[in-house]
DNA sequence: AGTTGTATTAGTCAATTGACTAAGCCACAC
DNA sequence: GTGTGGCTTAGTCAATTGACTAATACAACT
């Protein structure tokens, strides 16, 4: 291995060690000592690579989100019926909150509520987000044949990220209530407008005998 | 002014000090001398008023959600239509935004995420929360004559519930986009559900003739 | 006035923090 | 084999932390 991927692997090891704190024990029980240790490397080295912890937590921000889009754009563009995708969106809120994903996500947003310096990144993230949404929405909206008077794409884009958070942030907490019955409901309302749909064709194409 | 009550004053200082913390630098910036200092008091008193900086932040968070539930409860206890009810809720929205209302809950929030007991009170609040969510919900239910079995009432209280979570979440992040078109579009259908039903009673009282 | 007990203050304490550095290490080029 | 250049280590530094305490101020009661 070379001097410069050793670097970059060791610098690998520091991020993924501070995920895994992030998960534990969250951002403000974490100092360069604890990190150092979690990451079975000096603690001297969080200066000499990242400059300072501040650096090294934008830097864990950085790579996160940067995945977290990557997966998210990957979902809604694959060539499927709107209703799988969100079938699938909607599994991954059980898998991230096992693996820990939505709380470092969570832990880095309480950390930018008292950083402006990382507000700027994590707004241009949500934008990201809202895009992918948005395209993704339209295409269903257009499958759907959905009336967009009533159902603007923004709102239901917008509808469906904040939802999606918040039910996270219930989840987090240690809630669940309601949640199924939820997701329930809006999958039925997502199966009546392919039945919708199906229908108007039905009448459209054989007219009532 | 006795001992005792100003005892209680000088607490409720300390209380309201690390309320303003909260909103201005986050949980994790809050030192017992800092705190002190803000509540213009003497840094030992956070020990022997409230035995540690931890038990004062239980206390922060007890008087705080007291006051939350109290008032979700009165407004949506009061007896007017459900959707001066709803616009009313919306409207506290940007009130709480400004006061940095929001800001204080979800940092507690954020502290209990890594504080397992402050998890069980945070629980607590939801569960109550909720409950208040749920009748007010079942109540808009029986005034529009909604169908139960398409929008359960559960459902609707979760979806009402963290949306708004998630619309605070993004506000918090500086992120305003599309949510004047989601609460638009919400309103838009709570107003439909009026016109149906009036048209419902219409049809009854004077079938076409 | 004197006693008593609580409220309040200033200050101490060890522990921990982020930032930084001197010293040595080690692989590689020459 | 001998520099040479970075990598890595252990350790230093002042500052800050939460917890705690001795000393004092003060009010209420006798």
């Amino acid at each position: 291995m070379t001097d410069v991927s050793e670097r970059l692997a060791t610098e690998e090891r520091f991020l993924d060690a501070a995920e895994r704190l992030l998960i534990r024990v969250g951002y403000a029980n974490i100092s360069t000592r604890r990190l150092a240790e979690e990451a079975g490397a000096n603690h001297g080295l969080v200066h000499y690579y990242f400059g300072s912890m501040e650096q090294l937590l934008i830097r864990v921000l950085e790579r996160f989100t940067e995945r977290l889009i990557a997966r998210q754009r990957a979902m809604y563009a694959a060539d499927a019926p709107f209703i799988e995708k969100w079938r699938q969106a909607m599994s991954f809120l059980d898998e991230d909150l096992d693996s820990g994903y939505e709380k470092i996500w969570f832990e880095l947003q309480a950390l930018a509520w008292n950083r402006p310096e990382l507000q700027g990144r994590l707004i241009r993230v949500r934008r990201q987000w809202t895009e992918v949404l948005i395209e993704a929405f339209q295409r269903g909206c257009d499958e759907y044949e959905l009336d967009t008077n009533r159902f603007p794409v923004e709102a239901l884009a917008a509808l469906a990220g904040t939802f999606n958070e918040g039910i996270i942030l219930n989840r987090l907490s240690g809630v669940h209530e309601g949640h199924a019955a939820l997701l329930e409901m809006v999958d039925r309302w997502l199966v009546s407008l392919e039945e919708a749909k199906a229908s108007r064709r039905r009448d459209h194409e054989s007219p009532v005998p």
